[in-house]
DNA sequence: CATTGCATGTCGTCG
DNA sequence: CGACGACGTGCAATG
């Protein structure tokens, strides 16, 4: 990785036009060819940047930015698309390289599916006498997050999100649609599950005689999945 | 901004759990409290990062982490949420400080809102007689891109996308049923522009009888936009 | 301050 | 490789 703190100016032609003014920054060379331009300030976005897979050309500065100073043009350019970076160099502050070698990669747990393993765990939470089919049911639109029995006939298909919005219940009532269209399984209902559900996406849900059901996480977690009768 | 490259574990606590393995890696330590851990490799995100604002407090190594040769505690704390990142020193390879100043910003140019201008101008495209009401056309639940008076009688609603995809249809489609409740508006036809669509998309617009048009950006570009009848 | 919709979204997964 | 859904989504505009 090579890093690189220079005053400089940025042109980014491609999905859009992006030009940044002369200032002193960041410049950040991956070993997979990639650049990053960052600020001091702002979240972990760059200001400008380039996904691998890219090539970096250098060449002397020319014309009018040599007129104003400017030592080197760093071209960065897409090997698939046309994106292009363009990297006006005034001066160079710094520049370093290390070799940071390969990384072993992040470890993530617990999201979404944690919390469908534990609504599949707890499905009374949907109905109290319903049961699981399974989780993940699979359908040519896409998979259903969790699919029930109703004790009174037909099915529960079950939509789950950490914060229920409008394209949630969207999604929901394309895969409602599509499953009342096979008579083994239907009527099937639907159920909005989710830790936060938005007023909106509620309002939605209701009126199109899907339930909403808000979970709490830490109240999931609490109960002891092996033997919810206990509780 | 603060550059270091050390030998580190990296643990993220919040809204899931993440591990970062033992590895080098660079540690960006911005002016706002920000920090960000990258490798060198992958694109602009991250593996790990804290976004402002936070602070960054430092420790000496305790217990099974010293005794595993690490030397410091790094611990960065979100000071809104209870997110946490830990990052367990075990060797420094280089640690710089760069004042960089207060970035000018960037200067974005031709995005969605850009295509808008210009099929505003342009709303031939749409259909050869049509006239524009406005863009941004407010509604109760948001605003319709464009709307169009249609020459048989009635309206048009036009949405937008750089990318046409299944939620761009369901968004106009929840227009479309809104301003058709409207009897000095109705009928209103729905048109789906977007620089490319994808099949199910257009599927599902044809389907409710929405069309579908195809914008190809360089094209309006090149047109006049003020003499558009001179071509 | 909450909500909404865009993003050069990026990233995984599965067909 | 394309399509689709999740994301610690982030982010700005807006009521």
């Amino acid at each position: 990785m090579r890093l690189v703190i220079a005053d400089c100016t940025v042109d980014y032609t491609g999905r859009l036009s992006a030009h940044l003014p002369r200032a002193t920054r960041l410049l950040m060379l991956k070993g997979d060819g990639s650049v990053l331009v960052h600020a001091d300030s702002g979240s972990y976005k760059p200001l400008n940047w380039m996904n691998p897979p890219c090539t970096l050309t250098v060449e002397p500065a020319t014309g009018g930015a040599l007129e104003a100073g400017a030592v080197e043009l760093w071209k960065v350019a897409q090997a698939k698309t046309d994106d292009q970076l363009l990297i006006t160099i005034y001066s160079v502050v710094a520049d370093v390289s290390h070799d940071l070698g390969v990384d072993p990669g992040l470890i993530k747990d617990g999201v979404e599916a944690h919390l469908q393993e534990l609504l599949a765990d707890q499905v009374h939470r949907v109905h109290p006498a319903a049961t699981l089919v399974r989780r993940e049911y699979f359908t040519a639109i896409g998979p259903v997050d969790l699919l029930l029995v109703h004790p009174d006939g037909g099915h529960i298909a079950v939509e789950l999100k950490r914060r229920g919005d409008i394209d949630g219940v969207e999604q929901l009532t394309r895969y409602l649609e599509l499953l009342n269209r096979d008579t083994v399984l239907a009527p099937v209902r639907g159920v909005f599950a989710a830790q936060e559900i938005k007023p909106q996406a509620r309002t939605l849900a209701e009126d199109r005689g899907i339930e909403c059901l808000v979970l709490d996480y830490d109240d999931m977690r609490g109960i002891d999945p092996i033997n919810p009768q206990l509780f």
